[in-house]
RNA sequence: GGGCGGAUAGCUCAGCAGGUUAGAGCAUCGGCUUUACAAGCCGGGGGUCACAGGUUCGAACCCUGUUCCGCCUACCA
């Protein structure tokens, strides 16, 4: 570092090496140290653009290149923008409360619930926390990610507790949130209630059982099922009231097997005359159909399976068994009464909990539950008003909105989450608030602030012990961000909600449309009124090589730093860009390898206008407009500019990937591969009629590379950065090429005729390296004549307009036209010969 | 069952308001090292654009149908 220091001002001995893992290292130091990503609170002129940055949760040994995928491809948005001149509200947070949290921990120690103390094991919680932070912090800074930590919140914290519960008794207060005592979704395996967004559909081997039934006429029915352990549970026995078969039954009973309980014959349209025997069992509870039923036709109840996943006494005989247990002790004593007349292996689509992969249960416990059923015309409306990049992901929103069949529980019997900011009166149950100013409240820890019960006089209060849904924090990832739990205290403050609310961006992951961009715009739209954010962007997936989405459990896992370490930040980052928006991705270590080849490239690129530079130097002392251009200068700039005008308009619609493209064309064909090829031969060429063709030159260089490295700088912000530095921040003002400004499209700067006359010089040169090929000549032998032919008139006045770089591009002594030339170039018009 | 995305060179992908001979990178083959870059440069070979129809003067692109891959969603117990 102290090397590069001392020849600051000495580009002649400009590394000729791009050592990537010391400058990304020392880069990203310059960034901590000088603040540059910090939002400006105090900048009231700047418009702002805000991001809700997706808060990734604890534990980060999960971690792999696709998640630094979809965070450099928001990021990529976020630094143009930047660069656009907005004021940028980039925070970070981190999602550490909750189940997700929870099993982690349970995973890593092993942990049995029952043996350790609510205390311990939240203590566990909070140290991985730390941890999983920490290890986020490091990977997010050796990637470049350009957040304002400042603005940094956990999930845990005291501000999202308190912005929780605020919304908690805000809903409660508008009539939004209410304790039912209903059947909900239940994972036996993690002890708690779940919500709808929790379970996912698998499809799974299971067998279905024909058994046979009574009926009171003492006939003998078939009924097929595939859950033969809730016979015990059997309240109602279904058939379609068009089923002619069983339309006798009308009015009668039927005996249950096993249990020999009566239960009666109903009737409903949904029943599927084809399946099975056309006859269903209905139970308390096997499925959501077993709950409606039991809701509209106000079935008995028989409740035989309790919150460990056990069958309970009313089982009877099978009491203390699990599920499992219980299906394979049921259908062997079936077996043995001769009542299973038949069994076929069956694949069938089983809810399970999303975290454990648990098949779900239904209980009924008293549970809190936000009320969204009633309006999902307001969050279709909402999704609507949103901006969706690329917009076929809304359709996912949309169906997932459509089809919701309960309303949002986010009770959870579990531990490490944020508390309900609630107590009951131990007498009448009635609900007891906390207050407003009093939170984030542990109502375990605290007891309320009145003295007797309102309803009852009652001056015993329990506290609720269940902790919310930690999508009840997530959700309020916005409001968090813009102080809203605090806005009635601190006038300053509530003006960060008018600034920075809605957010203009959310960037995630397509997973989580139905929960944390669902719930989002149902707290948004319930505490607002308003949407939370004005545009979302979908990531796709990293995938392995062979196109399986990584994750940890399949192990088709690539880590970030080893990437980083031996292809650098920059290099994961294109690899991240080649994918656009929503689109899945395959990691190949070859995409990264390219990446590092880009920025050799661009590195030694930059050297050659670097180590070109005589002291003096000053780009500024004329405008580009204002130099007397050759041809082929107004070529690459009008190449330029014609790419930099494509590149905007992709940072606009969010199709970074194909911007970055556009500019590696140019950057390769036009920028290095012709434009430095040919003018660079004037620079070793020590004619006097170089001298001006060299300054020119010189200047053209800075304008194109200059511009051109801005135009990359979002996507490879060390290499941009570290050329930024040491070289053009002598001749610029910002502080950093992030704070410099993105390019205008300068119309005045393109010289359309340009493009056609040098079209004609690459013609001659690519015939020439052609011939050079062909006949073994050292592309950087200089020969003695180029002699040319034309068929074309009009050719030759512009031929002879751009002689001088003819000569130096096909590094010939003298040009000639000669009828001799009999080598066909890409266009007809035009033949060239070489002589030696 | 419904919906969305994809199928283009050996591999990974661009191209799709329809328009000369379909592109790039990697891989492969041939050539080139004193002068930005061998982690490089120059040049070559390689494709019936998933399949079948249709619209059109003209289709990788538009329409219809089919097959395969991935995802979302769905009560067949």
């Amino acid at each position: 570092m102290q090397k590069s220091e001392e020849n600051f001002n000495n580009f002649k001995d400009f590394p000729k090496n791009y050592d990537y893992q010391a400058v990304e290292k020392k880069i990203a130091q310059y960034w901590e140290d000088n603040d540059t990503y910090s939002f400006d609170f105090f900048d009231t002129e700047k418009e702002i653009f805000s991001a809700d940055t997706p808060p990734p949760y604890v534990s980060s040994a999960h971690l792999h290149v696709g998640h630094v995928m979809s965070y450099s491809q928001a990021e990529f948005i976020v630094r143009y923008k930047r660069m656009k001149g907005f004021n940028v509200f980039y925070p970070m947070g981190f999602d550490d409360n909750g189940l997700p949290t929870e099993r982690y921990v349970e995973k890593k120690y092993k942990i049995n619930k029952s043996k350790i103390t609510r205390e311990e094991f939240i203590d566990l919680c909070l140290k991985e926390t730390k941890i999983g932070i920490e290890t986020y912090k490091a990977l997010w800074k050796s990637a470049g990610i350009s957040v304002d930590y400042r603005l940094s919140y956990s999930t845990i914290d005291e501000r999202c507790r308190k912005t929780s519960q605020k919304s908690f008794i805000d809903l409660y207060h508008k009539k939004l949130i209410e304790r039912r005592n209903e059947p909900i979704l239940w994972c036996p395996q993690c002890r708690t209630s779940l919500a709808q967004a929790d379970i996912i559909i698998e499809e799974l081997n299971g067998i279905l059982y024909d058994i046979e039934f009574k009926s009171s006429s003492g006939q003998g029915l078939i009924i097929s099922t595939t859950r033969p352990e809730l016979l015990g549970a059997c309240v109602a026995i279904y058939a379609n009231p068009l089923d002619d078969r069983y339309r006798f039954l009308n009015g009668q009973s039927v005996k249950t097997p096993l249990y020999n309980k009566d239960v009666p014959v109903k009737y409903d349209e949904t029943v599927d005359i084809n399946y099975g025997t056309g006859l269903m069992m209905v139970c308390t509870w096997g499925d959501a159909e077993d709950v409606r039923k039991w809701k509209e036709n106000k079935l008995d109840t028989a409740i035989i399976i309790d919150k460990a996943g056990r069958l309970n006494e009313a089982s009877g005989a099978y009491s203390g068994l699990t599920v499992r247990d219980a299906k394979r002790a049921i259908v062997d004593d079936l077996k043995k009464l001769s009542l299973i007349k038949g069994e076929k292996p069956l694949l069938h689509n089983v809810g399970v909990h999303d975290r454990c992969e648990t098949p779900v249960e239904f209980i009924r416990e008293l549970q809190w539950f936000i009320k969204i059923l009633d309006n999902k015309d307001k969050f279709l409306e909402a999704a609507g008003e949103i901006k969706w990049h690329p917009d076929f992901m809304k359709p996912r929103y949309d169906e997932w909105v459509n089809n919701l069949k309960w309303d949002w529980n986010i009770s959870r019997q579990r531990f490490y989450g944020v508390p309900f900011p609630v107590w009951y009166c131990a007498n009448c149950g009635e609900v007891i608030l906390a207050k407003e100013d009093e939170l984030p409240v542990d109502p375990a820890a605290a007891e309320p602030d009145i003295i007797k019960c309102p309803k009852c006089g009652g001056k015993e209060f329990k506290p609720e012990t269940d902790v919310m849904d930690t999508w009840m924090t997530s959700s309020m990832t916005p409001l968090i961000n813009a102080l809203w739990a605090y806005d009635s205290r601190a006038a300053d403050k509530k003006k960060l909600l008018d600034r920075i609310y809605p957010m203009s961006l959310r960037p995630q992951a397509q997973e989580i449309i139905r929960t944390w961009l669902f719930y989002t715009v149902v707290k948004s739209i319930y505490h607002t009124g308003n949407i939370p954010f004005k545009n979302v962007m979908i990531s796709g997936w990293g995938l392995d090589k062979n196109g399986k989405k990584m994750s940890k459990s399949l192990g088709n896992f690539v880590g970030p730093e080893e990437i980083i370490n031996k292809y650098s930040a920059d290099a994961l980052r294109y690899w991240a860009s080649k994918a656009n928006l929503g689109q899945d991705l395959r990691f190949n270590e070859e995409d990264a390898a390219n990446g590092r080849r880009l920025l050799i490239k661009l590195w030694n690129a930059a050297r050659f206008l670097i180590t070109n530079v005589n002291e003096g130097f000053n780009p500024y002392e004329k405008d580009v407009s204002e130099l007397e251009l050759g041809e082929v200068d107004k070529w690459v700039i009008t190449e330029f500019e014609n790419t930099l005008k494509i590149c905007g308009n992709y940072m606009e619609s969010y199709e970074y990937s194909s911007s970055l493209k556009a500019m590696v064309d140019f950057f390769y064909n036009v920028y290095c591969d012709n434009y430095l090829e040919i003018i660079k031969n004037v620079f070793w060429d020590e004619e006097e009629e170089n001298f001006d063709r060299k300054d020119k030159a010189l200047n053209v260089m800075y304008f194109v590379s200059f511009n051109m490295i801005k135009i990359f700088a979002p996507f490879f912000p060390f290499i941009t950065e570290e050329l930024y530095l040491s070289f053009y921040k002598n001749f610029e003002k910002a502080g950093s090429i992030h704070l410099s400004n993105w390019p205008d499209y300068r119309k005045e700067l393109t010289f359309e005729s340009s493009i056609k006359t040098v079209k004609i010089l690459l013609n001659i040169l690519e015939a020439s390296r052609k011939l050079r090929t062909s006949l073994n000549l050292h592309q950087n032998h200089k020969i003695d004549k180029l002699l040319v032919k034309t068929l074309n008139n009009d050719y030759i006045s512009i031929l002879n307009s751009v002689n001088g770089d003819i000569k130096s591009a096909a590094r010939a002594k003298r040009m000639i036209f000669s009828d001799e030339a009999d080598f066909k170039t890409a266009d007809d018009n035009l033949f060239i010969k070489i002589e030696k």
